[in-house]
DNA sequence: ATTGACCTAGGTCTTACACCTAGGCTGTAG
DNA sequence: CTACAGCCTAGGTGTAAGACCTAGGTCAAT
């Protein structure tokens, strides 16, 4: 029967983090009945332990309340841990996507900058090197039409 | 002079969002006497692209305000600029490096799983798939020596 | 006068913890 | 016996970037 303290050092994990996921209801540890300390027994630290796993494999904390209802229930989880996976995966897939992207973005800047001078803001300008990447770049983007644009500059 | 859903419309983004950025001071419109109502000119709008070209190029907001504050002081914030995107860079590479791990980590259990049955839980067992793949895969992890799992074991 | 579309300030919710406060407990060394 | 280190508790705040909701005021057209 480990203390909050003693189980976060077995798992190399923090102490808030232990009380954190108690505090969520994903452990339940017993408590001393002198000094309300949380004391964590072997069932708990199964627990821990498949918590963290499934964290490693991208699931992420309410995932692994449903899996663990499920199991307390006495039904498999299996097809769902198999269900959820797939979602998370598509998502770390997009995720990638849009990260290769805006490195892209962030490296086609950069290597474009090279060549421009700094210069100091007028009132028309806020930063030249962002303002000159972007109407290089995404220009007609921020979703302005022309027909939107003219109206635009007819008001002022 | 727009209001907040007239040049959140224009911009394609939500009225909140044109609210938040207000209420930080990123954007600051002048007010209409009678009604309250924010009123955004062409400079305000001005700042909006800046800002979500900024966004674009990994910025948050707290970089965009400390290149705002730079602007508004009179010095040139292309230097800090410069600074912040390499950053940011080496931030969003380290993502991707890690969503890369990850996503190999999602791969190898699902297609390990393939042949793997549905099993119910037991008293030992909370998900066979993701404790198979544990012990399988970071065996050794967790941080657990094989002493401690000694001590543990004859804890209980 | 009503309706629909807009506006305001202020609050809560999301993720997964980290950090802090104020106070109580425990074991050991002097 | 006491001081001290190191542990514990509950509860609160802060993080990023908004989304959503509430309760109430405004505006234009019908």
């Amino acid at each position: 029967m480990k203390t909050v303290t003693e189980i976060a050092r077995r798992f190399n994990v923090s102490a808030d983090t232990i009380r954190h996921y108690t505090k969520l209801g994903l452990l339940s540890p017993e408590r001393d009945t002198n000094n309300g300390y949380r004391r964590y027994g072997v069932q708990q630290e199964r627990r821990l332990r498949f918590l963290l796993s499934a964290k490693r494999l991208g699931f992420n904390l309410k995932d692994v309340r449903e899996i663990l209802d499920m199991t307390m229930s006495g039904d498999t989880p299996c097809p769902l841990v198999r269900k959820l996976i797939d979602n998370r995966l598509e998502a770390v897939q997009e995720e990638m996507r849009d990260a290769h992207k805006l490195m892209a973005r962030m490296e086609s800047a950069t290597s474009g900058w090279r060549d421009l001078p700094d210069r100091a803001p007028s009132g028309e300008s806020i930063c030249h090197l962002i303002e000159t990447w972007d109407s290089a770049n995404s220009a007609g983007d921020h979703a302005i039409s022309s027909a939107d644009e003219k109206d635009a500059i007819e008001q002022e």
